[in-house]
DNA sequence: GTCAACTGTTTTGTATACAAGAATTGGATT
DNA sequence: AATCCAATTCTTGTATACAAAACAGTTGAC
């Protein structure tokens, strides 16, 4: 038998999410998921118990479970509470970071390069995700790092949708210039400010996002 | 039939675990706690999965469930966190509180001062509970809140530990006063700061916290 | 006396069964 | 034709059953 088949329909499900597989409000059916996994119900219902503890699904009584289909004005606050989480990562990192981070985080930054260079923004939307978590890693705060990934993971249909703004790649990586060159030189109060306003969806942003995400629907 | 056991059997887990009835380490045996709570093994279960979900048990495979014990300099982590998400919420209430914000802060500062004046370090602890809570209100930032509460909440066992150092309470108050001027008056970048010193453990109070924790192990 | 292997027990992981509430469909009435 | 009500169906919530892995205690060999 498997050997974690709870955690593995917890990922693989938790991924349709945000990939938008399942998209918000739709219903999960326990019947339909456990056929689909060839399992029964009860991992099933485990795996979906730990998602709605997460906030991504929730459950109704008796009514099942459904994909959260959050307000614009909800994920404005998601990307608020990230760019804070962001801004300490940058801060600790500045201050922390060692040799082998330094690397990391010139070689993501470089690779950025490369996709924006090429306006490959599905490379770019890669590319990014590794830099950002350079800078957590940087930081050598493991709860911290934790609680950024989640936060990351949870806010990446979004992100994505954001890069589709015109320029947005090339601003996007300019904007890591600056912060790398605050990290490495021990900046810390710069690189708060810098990550903080590179994450935040301040100002046209957020009615880019509401535009797009009306779109989508 | 209850309304919803998982939920109920969730929170008094995990009660019992921010309370110290089941301490960091502790084995939790599902038929024990079903026989205990009345119920099977299969909502005890669930109720599990969402708090290992969250972060406050640990469930290795066929090995069950045990609670988890954060080593001193993780705790440290978690608190440089709530530093820095209570003083984003203290930033954010100095621009947007409202008169009601105004009065329950004003209302949580002053049961904060009378048992802090009573030397009352049970009742300081639960007012100084609402005082922060009022903090995270103010804010108007739904997501920060719950994230806030939620990090708190985690945090409840080592916040009470803290109050028994020595002059704690009166330190703890006297900050309170600057913090809520500072809201009030609007300066969001002084609550801001004030807020991280008040919630970080810096210096003497994390040996302190080391020391406290050894002892009662 | 110590260590290892075997056996019996306990406990977890998954499946299935059953009960109860919600959704749905069909019919009757207006 | 539309609406309301009842009966049926479907889905969820909980309990129980069963399989497999970990654990413990005992026995036997060196």
């Amino acid at each position: 038998m498997a050997e974690n088949i709870v955690q593995r329909l917890r990922d693989e499900i938790e991924n349709g999410i945000v990939t938008n597989q399942y998209s918000p409000g739709e219903r999960l059916d326990e019947m339909q998921l456990a056929r689909h996994f060839g399992v029964s119900r009860t991992p099933v219902r485990e795996a979906l118990m730990q998602l709605s503890a997460i906030g991504l699904i929730e459950i109704r009584a008796r009514r099942g479970a459904v994909v959260i289909d959050p307000a614009p004005h909800r994920i404005y606050e998601m990307f608020e509470v990230m760019a804070e989480l962001e801004a300490m990562a940058g801060s600790l990192a500045a201050r922390r970071h060692t040799d082998t981070d330094r690397a990391e985080l010139l070689a993501a930054h470089a690779k950025c390069e490369r996709s924006a260079n090429a306006e490959d923004s599905d490379t770019y939307y890669y590319d990014n995700e590794t830099f950002h978590y350079a800078v957590y890693t940087a930081s050598h705060s493991s709860f911290l790092i934790e609680q950024c990934a989640a936060l990351h993971r949870r806010l990446r249909p979004y992100r994505r949708l954001q890069l589709r703004v015109r320029n947005r790649m090339k601003t996007s990586f300019s904007e890591h210039a600056a912060i790398v060159d605050a990290i490495l030189s021990g900046e810390a109060e710069s690189a708060r400010s810098l990550l903080r306003q590179h994450i935040a969806v301040q100002g046209d942003r957020f009615s880019d996002l509401v535009a797009t995400l009306a779109r989508q629907r």
